[in-house]
DNA sequence: TAGATTGTTAATCGATTAACAATC
DNA sequence: TAGATTGTTAATCGATTAACAATC
């Protein structure tokens, strides 16, 4: 019994954290507080101070934390101290976004797979991708090792893409199709629905 | 001192039930169970008995909830009983994917602007849409009332544009920017930055 | 030194779960 | 009636905040 058990939602804190310190980092800042990032994320200072806590002591009284060792920190703690390869399944419109976006860079990720399963889009090229067909996926993504998957393929088709993904060693998915996902113990799911985003919000209007 | 404070995890929680609803509803059922909903979106039965009543008395002892009232309820409940004009900021590629995604139809929302501060692209067509310019942004969207908008532009620009959307009386922003956004009281914002749900994910793996 | 800010503890606050009477 | 499932209460669990000694 090493390793502490740190909290989901602090986890989930991580991300926010390191994409603030490396803007900041860019600004060209050497040193942070907690009240400064605080303020820039909404959050208060003792919760960020209680997170980094969990996982060491990062930063010096009176000063506050040292910018650049922080970031490295956060990457080694969140493993984008590496770079990951990702398939993303599904060449639509969203598929072919995420394949040309550029947001990944120096955040831990690198897309070089695109599967689908549409005859007329197989073997075509997006940007410098040749769109494989998804036949062939768990071969291919069981040869390359990766172990991290996008899925932009329609609803229907999710819950039988997600299984193969499974079958094939993929460990986390980022699923942009528009329902719930049954996965085993062990394989991580996050969601990204603009729908579910905007009724939340909805809620508040009138 | 009327209507009860909703918590705001209650709140996000709706959606996810109304989506799964709507599948439900698609597939032909009648009924469902606060267990069997909650077995399909990995939530505790009585988390979901306890965050509906908090809005009214929806199912029926030793039957459940009947799935077409429960969605008419929860729809009004998040003021998606309507349908919100939406305006998108940032014609790239992920802009355009959001101009041709289909999944908004049904879930209270149709984007009808597209905005974009680029003259070669300013005045050209993505499906039906011409591309307006950013510089007519504010006057446009007071003009249509328009009380939501997505932000697509790069980061270094969302601040900006998030300023031009309140003045222009957006109330609700969900920004593809990878950056915090300040905003005042009263103005809701939701974040989708693909990076930060995956850094989350691999955290856990190794 | 004086001022600032950390890491941490204890107190508070809020969310989830278990359990069950009510009732369809 | 017997079985199932709700709505709700009380108990548990977990997360956030306030406060401050330590110390740069």
């Amino acid at each position: 019994m090493d390793r502490k058990q740190i909290p989901d939602i602090v986890v989930g804190r991580l991300p926010q954290y390191l994409r603030s310190l490396q803007r900041m980092y860019r600004e060209g800042r050497q040193v942070t507080s907690s009240q400064e990032l605080g303020e820039r994320l909404g959050i208060s200072a003792a919760q960020i101070r209680k997170d980094l806590s969990q996982f060491g002591e990062f930063g010096k009284q009176g000063t506050g934390y040292h910018i650049e060792n922080l970031i490295q920190q956060l990457r080694q703690i969140l493993h984008v101290d590496q770079e990951w390869e990702v398939a993303v399944v599904g060449a639509g419109d969203i598929g072919s976004a995420i394949v040309r976006y550029k947001g990944f860079t120096d955040r831990g990720f690198r897309v070089t797979m695109i599967f689908d399963s549409d005859p007329a889009k197989i073997g075509t090229q997006i940007g410098t991708f040749i769109i494989q067909d998804t036949n062939n996926l768990v071969e291919e993504i069981q040869k390359a090792g990766i172990c991290i998957a996008m899925i932009t393929v329609p609803a229907a088709n999710a819950q039988s893409v997600t299984e193969q993904l499974i079958k094939a060693g993929v460990k986390a998915i980022l699923n942009y199709a528009p329902i719930s996902l049954n996965v085993p113990r062990g394989i991580f799911i996050q969601y990204i629905d603009p729908s579910l985003h905007l009724q939340r919000m909805t809620y508040y209007l009138d």
